[in-house]
DNA sequence: CACGTCCATTGGTAGGACCAATGAAGACGC
DNA sequence: GCGTCTTCATTGGTCCTACCAATGGACGTG
């Protein structure tokens, strides 16, 4: 922790160093590179906020700033009170990833062409990597859900939402690639609590999709990673269809590009 | 902003509700409520810190520690101070989804392997999307990038890298679909600053990527988008292969899949 | 040695104080 | 009347002090 206190004083003393940045930041940025850099390693405290105080000269309130910073950033663990609370540096999860994945779409900035080709980019060859990656396990989990869905085929919508929405995260995990689960899950999270539940009107929708379904995790048992990525594409495709039909105004798929 | 007092009334109140959470996460969440809910619109001020204050009830630390959060998750632009100092609602920029994706990747929790995967299944893909998609300014941007990565074949290495990651980013840009150019741009940014910068060794390795590039960037001006997926794939194989013989240790690429 | 009590440590929270920047309202000069 | 200048209320940035609650180790007691 030496370098903080110089590199702090440093860009402290100097004016044009700290460039609008707030004293907070600059100890965030300061803290995050002791971090990145491995000068602090996972599972190393932090010290505590008083000694940060001390060794720094901040303020309690700037240096509480700045660990809220890191601690959003997920490279801090959250603290708990008492002698055991020293926030304890940790690596960014993929839960973090999947947050602000789940925050960017939410806003209206992207557009719901956008979000579909991404999962058409996607999902597929996640279906593909999972016919290499999958486990027993992974297949059993994927059955039992798609059962589920056939079963509550009149039940209310927002259990199939939420069932078809395990159906595709629990194949997207099948990949076993950590990186493209938290992305892949971040969007098809969205896209299904989106409120596009229109989809599942009738009945033979429902079985309609608890039938691609199958057929996909048949390909994916039988390890044929190309019909397994025909077959998402498909599903997929079929899947924005029925939504755009539903809602031609929000959704033009022409810029979508089949494979 | 009645309703944040309301239900921030009953959190507070409510033991079981509150499950631990300090008062500014729950502050934090009730903001993002009212964020994502509509009830403030983008482009709205958020209230005064000191009104907030008033408004909650919390003190003024509390208030500036969840007003910290949203900022980071860049739901409130970052505020000035004096008469305009308010921060301001808006979404999520794909900023924060790459800065959040590189923190994830910088971390020692994502192989190598994953990471090439993963760009593996995008960056083509995404080649395909650019002939649908991409303007002659496009064109016009690769075609300098890589007209310098030719020029710069003896200067530095750090140029090079630089300036290898820019062809990549701009014809990850040239699909034009903000939700993948975030995602992708933030895997290509990690990958290529990671410090392979062994793999322009020779001139020999800069000529054939120089040659590389041209091939992808032909098929993407006629729009032929097979051969620009298959092309780039073919690219980011030969890169990976490359960093593979210079460091197998942590490199073994047999669980990636051809497409 | 086992158990219980006390207390130092640590984060959570409140509240006050002052500074610097900002822009609007009002004063002033022409 | 118009433009400029001054003044000042507003707002975030920063520091400080104080107190609470939880925690776990130190200490004492049986």
């Amino acid at each position: 922790m030496q370098s903080l206190k110089q590199a702090l004083d440093a860009r402290f003393r100097d004016p044009a160093g700290t460039s609008g940045l707030r004293r907070y930041e600059i100890l965030a940025d300061e803290l995050r590179r002791v971090i990145v850099s491995g000068e602090l390693k996972v599972g190393d405290p932090l010290p505590a906020e008083r000694d940060l105080v001390a060794l720094t000269g901040l303020g309690r309130g700037s240096v509480r700033e700045a660990i809220r910073i890191l601690e959003i950033e997920g490279l801090l663990s959250p603290k708990g009170r008492g002698r055991k609370g020293l926030a304890v540096i940790q690596n960014a999860s993929d839960q973090t990833v999947q947050r602000q994945i789940e925050l960017y779409i939410g806003g209206d900035t992207v557009s719901n062409q956008d979000l579909m080709q991404a999962r058409l980019v996607l999902e597929p060859a996640l279906a593909r990597i999972a016919c290499d990656q999958r486990t027993e396990c992974d297949i059993g989990r994927m059955r039992e859900t798609n059962a589920r869905i056939a079963e509550a085929g009149r039940a209310d919508r927002a259990a199939l939402v939420q069932l078809n929405h395990d159906w595709h995260s629990q194949l997207i995990r099948a990949s076993h690639n950590d990186l493209l689960i938290a992305i892949a899950v971040g969007l098809s999270e969205t896209q299904h609590q989106a409120g596009v539940m229109a989809v599942y009107g009738s009945d033979e929708h429902v079985r309609l999709m608890v039938e691609a379904h199958d057929r996909i995790l048949e390909s994916v048992v039988e390890r044929d990673g190309d019909r397994a990525f025909r077959r998402m594409y498909r599903h997929l495709v079929g899947y924005s269809e029925t939504i755009a039909r539903l809602n031609p105004a929000q959704f033009d798929l022409s810029p979508l590009n089949p494979r």
